[in-house]
This record gives C-alpha cells, sequence and structure tokens, in this order.
DNA sequence: TTGACATTTGCGAATAATTCGCATTTACAT
DNA sequence: ATGTAAATGCGAATTATTCGCAAATGTCAA
C-alpha cells in the first residue's frame, strides 16, 4: 500500500503533536489538502485523496475533517448553498470572499478584520474561539 | 381565513415596494419574523406562522425565506452545525456572536466591522453584496 | 517484540435540511 | 370580471453529512 506517510513525516508530526493517532488516510488527505491551494469541499479532496490511496472512504474524509478542525489544524468554511469548504490552517490570517460572477473564492490577506472583531468581542466580554466571515461580492 | 394582512397594512406596503405579490401567507410570515427578536430558524418560524395561520406549509416557509432574502428584507444568518437562522433586515447594522457555551446568538451591534469589510473589499476591486460573519465565543 | 485495547475505518443505511414537481389556487393588471 | 403568470400545498426527491457496526489497526505498556 503507498501511502503518504513515507512521503512527508511532517505530517506525522504535525498528526502527533495535535495529539492524534497516525493513520494512512490521515496522512493521505493532509497531504493533499496541503498541496491544494483552492479551497476544496469533500467531494473535490475525496477524489484526488483516491488517487493517492484508495483505502480512503468519504465517510473518512468527513470524518477526519472534524477531527482535524477540532485539533486546530484545519479551516472550515461554511458556505451559504454549497458543501462546507476547508483549507489547512494558515499561518498568514485571511478571510474570504466569494466572487458572485465567477463563484471563485477569493483570500483577503491581513489581520485587519480579525483584529477588529477580537476587539469588539473583547468589549462584549466574550474571547474569540473561531470566527468564519465569507463577503459575496462583485468585481466593481 | 384569518390572516396578517387586515392587521398590518405595513407589510403589504413593504412586499409591494419590494415588487413582490402580497399573499396571505407572506402576509403573516413577515408579520411574526417582525415580531421575534430572537433569530428563528425555519422550523421555529413554522411552528410560530402556524398558530397565526394554519395554511401555511413548510415549503412555502422556505420559499417566502428566499425570496425575502433576495429581495434585500430578510437575511440570513448561515451556521456551521444547525440550520440557518433569519431576521428581518435590521435597520440597526450589527452582526452575530454564537455563545459557545450556552448557543445564544449574541448580536454585535455597531458598523465598524461592515465598513472594515467595504474599504478592505475595495481594495480588492470588489463591492460588497453581503456580508456573513459568525463569531464563535466564549465568555471571558 | 508482543499483546491488549481503545480508536479508526469502510461500508451502506439513516438523518435532516432544503428543494422540487405538479396540480390547484390566487393576486393583480387590464 | 377575467386571463395569466406567480404562488401554494403536498409529498416525494435530493444532497450533504452522520451513524452503526463489524473488522482492521495504531499505540502504549510490559
Amino acid at each position: 500500500m503507498v501511502t503518504a506517510l513515507e512521503n512527508d513525516p511532517d505530517y506525522r508530526k504535525m498528526l502527533r503533536d495535535a495529539g492524534l493517532r497516525v493513520t494512512p488516510q490521515r496522512a493521505s488527505i493532509v497531504t493533499i489538502l496541503s498541496e491544494t491551494d483552492d479551497h476544496p469541499n469533500v467531494e473535490d479532496l475525496y477524489e484526488k485523496v483516491r488517487a493517492l490511496d484508495d483505502t480512503v472512504s468519504v465517510a473518512t474524509v468527513y470524518r477526519t475533517m472534524s477531527v482535524l478542525e477540532n485539533a486546530g489544524l484545519v479551516r472550515k468554511l461554511v458556505m451559504d448553498d454549497a458543501p462546507a469548504r476547508y483549507e489547512m490552517m494558515p499561518h498568514t490570517e485571511h478571510d474570504h470572499l466569494v466572487d458572485l460572477e465567477s463563484g471563485d473564492l477569493v483570500e483577503i490577506p491581513g489581520t485587519e478584520i480579525a483584529e477588529l472583531m477580537s476587539r469588539v468581542a473583547a468589549e462584549l466580554g466574550y474571547q474569540i474561539v473561531s470566527h468564519h466571515t465569507v463577503i459575496r461580492a462583485r468585481k466593481t
């Protein structure tokens, strides 16, 4: 069985450090998600992962996304009218904008939005665990 | 048939002005949603509307929410792991925060967040059609 | 290294929110 | 009043996601 395990020991570590068991399926999924620079939904992800490792089931992709999200390794983007999409937790903070004409998901770089939200939440006596923002917009 | 039509001619006008047909079902739904200060999901709404007007079906509640959203009269709040919730389009701008302990949906007053988003989107050459932000947080 | 055991997986069935098809009713412009 | 496009109710269909369970497997302690 060919998996991503042997190729990318980094992902083993990332999973171990998060207190998660390292299974071939998880390694394959993380490998694919890390290599992908768009924001795949489960179906996209499943198809790509399958090409690398055909032992993976859809259910496992769902379960893995959930586990990784809880571990803070993955961010889930809940869409308005489409299946959720995922990305590896970014080191560079950004939010998301949906281009209503093309359907593209555009990244908005910068920490301003997050900082403002933290401030505003703090004023209400809350500490942000996560925030989820999707802006729908069209080109001017 | 008792409906909200006779009681609240304001809603007739609101619907007409938006170019929508005024049906008893729509009037009942708008009446209930307007009176409600929490953010009901379709099931909540359906139950309350039913008490007022038992000709309304769930499908119509869904369809009406969709129509009103497109008309800009209603805002849909897409939740992470629960059915969507709705509110009449607020005159006072605000965003939303989910209290992770209680599950409550708290309103964050103010236009700062929206303004910042507009600015940032403009920098990328976009004009915001709508933005949807849900912050998940816990009390400090 | 091995064994024990909790975790994870694949599979297909189940769930739950939302949409759809269609026959019937209805709002409203004329 | 009347014709017609739009809206409705009903239940069936769809679709993303979760679940149950038996089999497989990762990890940890000895």
